[in-house]
DNA sequence: TTCACTACGATTGTATACAATACAAAATGT
DNA sequence: ACATTTTGTATTGTATACAATCGTAGTGAA
């Protein structure tokens, strides 16, 4: 993050890159670009206006955290996050996010409720909306939010790197409807924050990411059919 | 280095990228290259007999793992971590290993007992003999094995790259004496594993992991004096 | 001496050309 | 008609050439 305000600073030409970036990784997480969707270097570099240089340091970017698969010679897709891969991603996240709540005392000003509280009402609103991938969104960020107040730079990033892991599963696993957060959740984390009962809000944490990972569908034939199905059309043959 | 060749016949000639990565990766974390070492591209290039483009595409990720610093127009060297960054990613060790340590009821066999065994006796060969780099490398993999009995990859994951950064702390900040764990703490996290005693294995992980913490010299004039000077020279270069 | 400025050398940033590979379809033989 | 080989096309892998940039040494004047 930090390297991201320097670049910005200093060098305006190395901007390209990060813009690219962005772009690829919104599209991932606001599920434009589903799992499973090829990306040809050609193509990106065409639509972006750069060179395969710059799409290659990219599409090794978006690989090294997971939101990318790269396969020698056969090029690079949205990743397919697996079963057992998405369980574990879900516990790393509880041990993390609950780790940030318990380091957390002391460190919650009035100011961070503020913008937590509007976090939670901007979700509520798209919810309302029906706008689905501003709803999934807007969560990730409150959790990231949340996170970031324990002020440890280094598992927030590690937090928003799994959380955009997150939205690929919930895009792979994810039943059409009501797989986001609820909101009456967030809210009750908050306020349990705002009243000092940390021990209570990891309870809670704890709790509310069991019940992400339960509303997924991956006890279902259906997901591991299609997988397959995916594979043996790419085999057989399809324009 | 036999091994390139072998192995440029049979899988591919990308496995020439792991082998540079995982050279540069060991030499990092046996602190053979210091935190501040420059890296040009042309050196690497030579010494390994590749092309700037594959150097390029390690040090990217080196970069991304936290292992080196690349700065726009100026080329890479090994990362110097700074006091807060440092504290941040032990903070992250305890959390995850804590965590990790949490999920392993009944998921230790005989066999993971013995082969952490086997990497204690090797860590305290090392000790003996003084080979303090093997040491400290030992002193991981124990580390790296422990938290693989959890069964989860992406924690594992995680936890690897925290170590090997770790390393690059202990080189900045570790006192050339008794920087690395004391065996015989790593002893009796086992022991209380064996015995599958979890509350109180994650207790002494704790406590271990903040021994290693506050072993380093971060007290010190010299070292935040150093740190400040950088920084100081880089941004009267830049303005 | 000190400061400012210019020019040079070294290093990184980017684009592109070419080689290697994978995938698919056509062609050949049985 | 089927299986196997061959050929063709699209895509990725790698090297290299050239442009952009940084740091520094060197020049000159106050």
């Amino acid at each position: 993050m930090s390297k991201t305000d320097t670049q910005k600073e200093t060098a305006g030409v190395q901007e390209r890159d990060e813009t690219i970036y962005a772009h690829l990784h919104a599209a991932i997480c606001d599920s434009r670009l589903l799992p499973g969707t090829r990306l040809p270097e050609d193509t990106l570099a065409d639509t972006f206006g750069a060179s395969r240089t710059i799409i290659r340091k990219v599409l090794q970017r978006l690989a090294h955290e997971g939101l990318i698969d790269i396969r020698p010679n056969r090029g690079a897709q949205i990743a397919e996050p697996s079963v057992p891969e998405a369980r574990d991603i879900f516990a790393t996240r509880r041990i993390l996010e609950c780790g940030a709540l318990a380091e957390m005392s002391g460190k919650v000003g009035a100011q961070d409720l503020i913008k937590l509280r509007d976090l939670i009402a901007q979700e509520d609103d798209a919810q309302h909306k029906g706008d689905r991938a501003a709803a999934i969104r807007l969560s990730g960020d409150f959790h990231i939010q949340l996170v970031a107040l324990a002020g440890n730079n280094v598992l927030s990033q590690l937090v928003s790197q799994l959380i955009a892991r997150s939205s690929l599963i919930i895009a792979t696993y994810g039943s059409p409807i009501s797989v986001t957060c609820r909101h009456s959740e967030h809210e009750k984390i908050l306020e349990l924050l705002a009243a000092n009962a940390f021990e209570e809000a990891i309870a809670w944490m704890n709790e509310h990411l069991t019940t992400i990972e339960r509303s997924l569908r991956w006890d279902q034939e259906n997901v591991d059919l299609q997988a397959v199905l995916r594979e043996f059309i790419d085999k057989s043959g399809k324009a």
